[in-house]
DNA sequence: AAGCCGCCCAACCGCACCGTG
DNA sequence: GCACGGTGCGGTTGGGCGGCT
């Protein structure tokens, strides 16, 4: 039984791709689209898998990547929708128009990692260290209700960029999620203080449920800022993934 | 100059999810 | 409801490269 792999590895060429190669699946993509990635690389006469050709163009060669080093700014959006989403790559990438999730992945692990040490926070719990360790491996979004994180926290002085220009043009409409900007993330129950017991939501046993519970929850949850002059954003909709209606009960457009 | 070491990042792998028949 | 195929996601790996001794 089990599924048949996802192409023919004895003929598929692996590692590094060749400009050719890479030509090639520009080209293919350009004339035809994207999507049909297991079809695709015969199409385009590739001997790739179809996987392979769907990493590289996203990763890679897609047109509107934004290569070169991160900004302070998209640091601490990172290190803020971490602390609210947790290993939620494509998400948080989501939020950061040309980077992608491989990306953030790796400068998180690289970079962002560190920098949560060195400022004494545990990077999976955005607690201080000593707190995190007191309190056991909790995953972030396991908040309970109105848990402000401690990712807050770590837009500190040093970083917290007084004075930066805030016209960074990320793609993200107004508000802009700046360092310059009091980012107050929080995670709050939705309206409804319970699910029924009828939920149509699947009901799983184990720790991998868990987590997608948490995730229930986090799609479900109404998620907010709000600036140091206490007005509050929505970042429901498609600023988080969330739809309109999951547990969103502000009053944006 | 050569060897070693650590870091970075592109790419792979396995699994989960989703749509369809 | 179930099986299957296609796609997406997150964790991990390993090659290349630069710094250090």
């Amino acid at each position: 039984m089990g599924r048949s792999p996802c192409c023919e590895k004895a003929h598929t060429n692996k590692g590094a791709w060749t400009k050719e190669e890479d030509q090639r699946l520009v080209a293919y993509i350009k004339a035809h689209g994207e999507g049909s990635w297991r079809s695709l690389p015969k199409a385009a006469g590739l001997l790739r898998c179809g996987k392979s050709c769907r990493l590289r163009w996203i990763n890679y060669l897609r047109p509107d990547l934004k290569r070169g080093n991160f900004t302070e700014e998209e640091d601490d959006i990172i290190i803020k929708l971490h602390g609210l989403l947790g290993n939620k790559w494509s998400q948080i990438a989501g939020r950061l128009p040309g980077r992608t999730d491989n990306e953030i992945k790796n400068y998180w692990n690289t970079h962002i990692k560190r920098k949560l040490l060195a400022r004494g926070i545990d990077p999976q719990t955005h607690r201080p260290l000593s707190v995190a360790a007191a309190a056991g491996p909790e995953r972030p979004g396991t908040n309970s209700h109105q848990d402000h994180l401690a990712a807050r926290s770590s837009c500190s002085p040093e970083t917290s960029c007084a004075g930066r220009s805030s016209d960074h043009d990320s793609g993200v409409s107004a508000p802009r999620l700046g360092c310059c900007i009091d980012l107050n993330l929080s995670i709050s129950q939705p309206s409804q203080p319970s699910l029924p017991s009828s939920s149509p939501l699947p009901v799983k046993q184990d720790a991998e449920a868990t987590n997608s519970a948490m995730a229930v929850v986090v799609s479900r949850a109404t998620v907010s800022t709000s600036y140091s002059d206490g007005k509050n954003i929505c970042l429901c909709l498609n600023r988080l993934g969330l739809q309109r209606g999951d547990g969103c009960t502000c009053s944006h457009v």
